[in-house]
RNA sequence: GGAGAGGUGUCCGAGUGGUUGAAGGAGCCGGUCUCGAAAACCGGUGGGCUCUUACGGGUCUCGAGGGUUCGAAUCCCUCCCUCUCCGCCA
């Protein structure tokens, strides 16, 4: 949720920052200024209406008490009574297509944010090198089943297209990496390991910025609940409606869930393996934190996400997105892109984001900067840690030999208990 | 799914139509005392919106939303949640 009072106090500012995202949006904030003037001004009413009737009313109880009459104050506020309802209705009416308006607003992008589209997304940093092969890298879809790992025939016959299944070695890959971030994240980055609901409610969506505009990219059941696009919807609404206390902060959660994604209108890209599916896992960082840091928690949180990529051996680029790139609730966003041989591309497996206190303001997270000072609200960020299939593709295909076995990366032999992916292992 | 009990401020906990934003206690903040601290004592202490340069004022808020009434934490309706018992079930 926008703040209003700085679109207020500052207009112009804030619609030539909102431009850069979409132009669209200045007269969108205009309608949102005019409705918030005329909020204003019937609220001003209706509060002197209500004062001289609060006024009037104590009078009458005084009068009871005493035992005097009070038939021409009560008749006099009957009339009252029925005309504050009266303005009652019209600021109801003007506050609910005000919160219509605003829900819709987009966060404006930090000054740091280039201004484009995905042409001007600003490479950071690469790590790592992509390996050179003596011969032709094969794309993953043929390792994994060449390997006996991933069925993605079985999977579109007992659900459908776009939900993998993945098969001996391969499962336990998910399993094991699974286990491997979240070791990672709670015993090396400090974060609080929780295991979210895969089921959200409205009003968490709405918390975090899935609704009311990207309804359509969830699943939806009979009963109003969503399947969880990703963690970050549960995890950052735990604290929904909190004040926490300046002691908790930052506040850092890893999460696994499995995230399910309709991908309504995607079809026809990246349709081949399991680039684009419904329904991956994904390991998640969610941070709470003070406005002041959240800029640096953005870098920490990069480089934890970074350091998962590193354990794996998989080289990778740093991207800043553009203004035209970013999510819908993102000030400033950082894209992990692996490397990915057998489809010789960068495959985006991480993003790391800092909302600043557009999500606190949706979802009402608050902290107190020190006992007895007024709430303020939280900055919240996320990153992904990793998302698992194209991390999966990532080591498929990046290490894979010339005899069709694949190399399990060091960090991860543990996890596996074989050095190497072999046909038919189990 | 059925029956019952209940949701009050940071927390515990009073309060069944009229100076109740809400007793009391705890906590927290400030002060007195102390070399310092603890204890004790005194004072202060919710949040949102809004008006005002400011001091300060107005209004809303007792799970959520409606309703009755001149007036609702208190009465009525709907929904949500928690607890207990029963049923069902991994």
């Amino acid at each position: 949720m926008i703040d209003l009072k700085k679109l207020r106090d500052a207009p112009d500012e804030f619609k030539a920052s909102a431009a850069r995202r979409d132009p669209d949006l200045v007269s969108r904030l205009d309608t949102i200024l005019e409705l918030d003037r005329q909020r204003r001004a019937v609220l001003r009413e209706v509060e002197a209406l209500k004062a001289s009737r609060n006024k009037a009313s104590f009078e009458v109880a005084q009068r009871k008490k005493a035992g005097d009459d009070a038939s021409d104050l009560l008749a006099e506020l009957k009339t009252a009574s029925a005309k504050i309802k009266d303005h009652d209705q019209r600021l109801h009416d003007i506050e609910q297509e005000l919160t219509h308006q605003q829900l819709r607003i987009p966060n404006p992008p930090l000054a740091s944010v280039p201004t484009g589209d995905a042409s001007a997304n600003q490479e950071i940093r690469t790590w790592g090198e992509p390996r050179t092969f003596s011969f032709e890298p094969k794309p993953h879809w043929d390792i994994g089943q060449s390997l006996g790992i991933l069925d993605l025939a079985g999977g579109a016959k007992v659900a459908g297209k776009g939900f993998p299944v993945y098969v001996g070695l391969g499962s336990k890959l998910v399993r094991g990496l699974i286990n491997f971030m979240l070791d990672l994240h709670t015993t090396e980055h400090g974060y609080v390991e929780v295991w979210p609901p895969a089921l959200i409610n409205e009003a968490s969506a709405r918390g975090t910025g899935q609704l009311p505009d990207l309804a359509n990219d969830m699943y939806v059941t009979e009963d109003g609940l969503f399947l969880t696009p990703t963690a970050e919807v549960p995890v950052t609404n735990l604290h929904r409606d909190d004040t926490l206390a300046i002691g908790q902060l930052p506040l850092g959660y890893a999460a696994y869930t499995p995230c399910f994604r309709r991908e309504a209108g995607a079809h026809g890209k990246e349709t081949r393996g399991i680039t684009r599916v419904h329904q991956f896992d994904k390991v998640e960082l969610v941070c709470f934190c003070t406005p002041e840091s959240s800029g640096e928690e953005l870098e920490r949180l990069l480089g934890h996400a970074e350091m998962v990529l590193q354990r794996l051996e998989l080289p990778y680029r740093v991207l800043a997105l553009a203004t035209g790139e970013l999510g819908f609730a993102s000030a400033k966003t950082y894209d992990l892109e692996a490397w990915a041989a057998g489809m010789n591309t960068w495959l985006e497996v991480s993003s790391a984001s800092v909302f600043t206190d557009f999500q606190a303001r949706r979802a009402n997270i608050r902290y107190r900067p020190k006992a007895g000072a007024k709430p303020d609200f939280v900055h919240t960020l996320n990153a992904s840690g990793l998302a698992l299939p194209r991390t999966i593709i990532a080591l498929l295909e990046n290490n894979q030999m010339e005899d069709g076995t694949v190399r399990i990366p060091e960090a991860l032999v543990p996890y596996l208990g074989v050095e190497r992916l072999t046909p038919n292992a189990r």
